[in-house]
DNA sequence: AAGTGGTCTAGACCACCGC
DNA sequence: CGGTGGTCTAGACCACTTG
């Protein structure tokens, strides 16, 4: 174990035993480096940890508090579905419903601009029985190898993810009813719920895909584990 | 800008813009804090940021390479309800619904081992509408002063949060049709979607709560935006 | 204005792990 | 075994922010 991690630990358990209770100030920097006896850089290298994981917060001039809590944060992780379903021991099948050329009728929304549009719909199946239903539009104007690929055999989620950088996503995440085309293809009743992710790209504020994934509520779930620093 | 920031935004766009395509093998970080004429500390830190986010994957002795992009990261947050619904402007409002102290048959998922339990249900309101339904064990082995709370004014959620500490949380995000009681206290439908959070949080391999947080689907979602070091 | 956290450097040494 | 990334140090200087 590593100095830093040591004393990282030695904080975390100060700090959940509450001998250093919540918004009390800590001692400096160098005072505390003093104290476990090791340089202010692996001093830093552990508080940089603890501010990381929201236990610590540090202003300058004002000091190093320990931060009320007031949210619980995790990572979340959303694979590529292949990679999902494979890992989860089943077998993976993929089938493109739909592929369709389009200008700005498709564009609800309004975020593509006047850019060109692909609207992709396709369906990833787990061991035969339906898990996502994929629904996108691509921009042209950010992807125009997309125009070429005819996505029969790979899908557009693997693809762009493989093949096209960005610089920043939006996620959101709900719980909707199945509308009658979720539930014809994903073989649900009308009505029946559906866990939706809908994820927006971008590549330097000029948008490359927004894309509304729809997976069963019966066999769905995300989890996320947070130990904190293990 | 700093050196670092300097270093690992230049950086960031030979991968984006495939100068440095996947899968390559990037210099020594030596020769690089030589070409970006910083010292070898200042690159590391460049270096850690791009790791962390997982655009570049290291291993001692075989080197830095451009990751393969498998999957989509973002941190997700979840704060206080009452937090969550006086920052979108809403009125916030808190009802017990419940309050019974009990013994193993509540312990439906056996993750409580043999301590004694209370369940506590709740409602949080966001301007008079149901927002959240709230059902709660809590493990009086961890929380003994939790017996002594009657949770009339303040709810669970706030009193554990703040009063508590955890080294680990569990979360599983789901959807649901809503049944009888879940229907009854949201207002809603028999088999209306909700969107469903479950979390469990130990304090060292102690569990100290088992929360269900149910929200109507048509008026909650969870937003996560992740953008590429700003 | 001054005290605090933040950045940067130069260099030594460590430890994992692929060749 | 040796090369790579990982840790640690000691010290200088910077810049934000609040009392």
């Amino acid at each position: 174990m590593h100095a830093y991690e040591k004393v990282r630990a030695e904080m975390l358990r100060r700090i959940t035993s509450q001998v250093w209770p919540q918004g009390m100030t800590l001692p400096h920097e160098e005072v505390l480096a003093d104290e476990f006896g090791v340089a202010r850089g692996t001093m830093r290298r552990a508080m940089a940890d603890l501010t990381e994981r929201g236990l610590i917060e540090r202003k300058r001039k004002a000091g190093t508090k320990v931060a009320a809590r007031r949210a619980h944060s995790s990572t979340l992780n959303i694979p590529i579905v292949r990679v999902e379903i494979t890992d989860s021991g089943a077998q993976y099948s993929y089938k493109l419903l739909s592929r369709v050329l389009g200008g700005p009728e498709l564009d609800a929304t309004g975020r593509f601009g006047r850019s060109k549009l692909l609207h992709v719909r396709s369906i990833h199946l787990a061991d035969g029985r339906p898990y996502q239903l994929e629904d996108r539009l691509i921009s042209l104007d950010a992807v125009p190898q997309a125009d070429a690929q005819d996505f029969n055999e790979i899908s557009p989620n693997e693809w762009l993810v493989e093949k096209v950088p960005y610089s920043a996503v939006r996620t959101i995440l709900r719980a909707e009813s199945a509308d009658e085309m979720q539930a014809k293809h994903l073989k649900l009743g009308h009505g029946d719920p559906v866990f939706v992710i809908e994820r927006q790209t971008q590549l330097d504020d000029l948008p490359v895909t927004l894309v509304k994934m729809t997976h069963p509520a019966a066999s769905f779930s995300i989890a996320t584990q947070t130990s904190q620093f293990r």
